[in-house]
DNA sequence: AACAAGACCTGCATGC
DNA sequence: TGCATGCAGGTCTTGT
């Protein structure tokens, strides 16, 4: 489910209810998400004051007191919710926990994509899952001189290679879609050629497509919401994503839908190249 | 080494 | 209505 921007709306929602704010009680349904979690995660959460959250690609992070920080990953479908007292769980609620304030805090994931782990704060670039993410795209490391180094010598498809977080770290399906519209560069070209021209404008689109679905509380396609119930309104900017066969906003022809390693890529096969 | 395909899991829309 | 099929915002693991 959720890309970058999604999951920079979630940290967003998240900060005043559990920044500089103790755990009370912590409510966990299984031992496995993604995969094991981590031993005796409830006894190492409660009591716990949470720091300034973080965020990495797709990834939370939520310093403790105790040294340790809370790594949470949203997979496909998961969400979290906000509430002010404790709220009827559902079937895919894995997840709470309740603030000394009174408000919770819930992860739900049906299709258990995600994932809950804890590592020693201060050293997220040694955890698994941290240790091989790319470039922050909205961070100043981000360029187009940095794209086209790690574009050299690529032959897969640009499509692809962006969405291969050891190069660049938060996108997403959605979002690589809708960048590739807004710098007019065909998802089906080899990643290597994308030089000078292209690549800035591949890299000025990137941020601001990412900044502008930010501003909007990112995308909500079918059931994902924002931790207090609303939804993200850059559904509505979406340029390709999703709209095969509708017109192109810059030339009305047809959106193409064509699939690549596995996923659905959508674009105008007159406007990019 | 690079890349594609398979795997993981549930829910929902579609078509017969 | 019931059932089979395919698809979904991710990414690790396996196979070529």
């Amino acid at each position: 489910m959720p890309e970058l921007p999604e999951v920079e709306t979630v940290k967003t929602a998240l900060m005043p209810v559990i920044e500089g704010r103790r755990i009370r009680s912590v409510r966990l349904t299984r031992t496995d998400l993604r995969w094991k979690l981590p031993d005796r995660l409830e006894e190492r959460l409660t009591g716990q004051t949470c720091g300034v959250l973080g965020r990495r690609g797709k990834y939370i992070l939520v310093p403790l007191s105790s040294g340790e920080s809370l790594l949470i990953h949203l997979g496909m479908s998961g969400s979290i919710r906000l509430y002010d007292s404790q709220p009827q769980f559902g079937k895919h609620d894995h997840f709470a926990a309740e603030m000394e304030s009174g408000d919770w805090f819930v992860f739900s994931d049906p299709r258990r994509f995600g994932h809950l782990d804890l590592l020693v704060t201060g050293e997220e670039e040694k955890h698994p899952l941290l240790a091989n993410l790319g470039v922050e795209p909205l961070s100043n490391a981000f360029s187009a001189q940095l794209l086209m180094d790690r574009f050299q010598g690529r032959k897969q498809a640009v499509k692809t290679a962006l969405l291969d977080q050891r190069l660049i770290a938060g996108l997403g399906n959605i979002y690589v879609s809708e960048a590739l519209f807004d710098s007019a560069i065909s998802p089906r070209r080899q990643a290597g050629t994308i030089k000078s021209a292209r690549a800035q404008r591949l890299a000025t689109s990137i941020v601001g497509v990412l900044r502008a679905a930010i501003a909007q509380g990112g995308t909500s396609l079918r059931d994902h919401i924002q931790p207090g119930g609303e939804i993200g309104y850059f559904v509505q900017k979406l340029a390709v994503y999703g709209r095969s066969g509708m017109p192109c906003p810059r030339c009305a022809r047809p959106i193409k839908e064509i699939r690549q390693a596995g996923r659905s890529s959508f674009y105008c096969s007159s406007c990019q190249r």
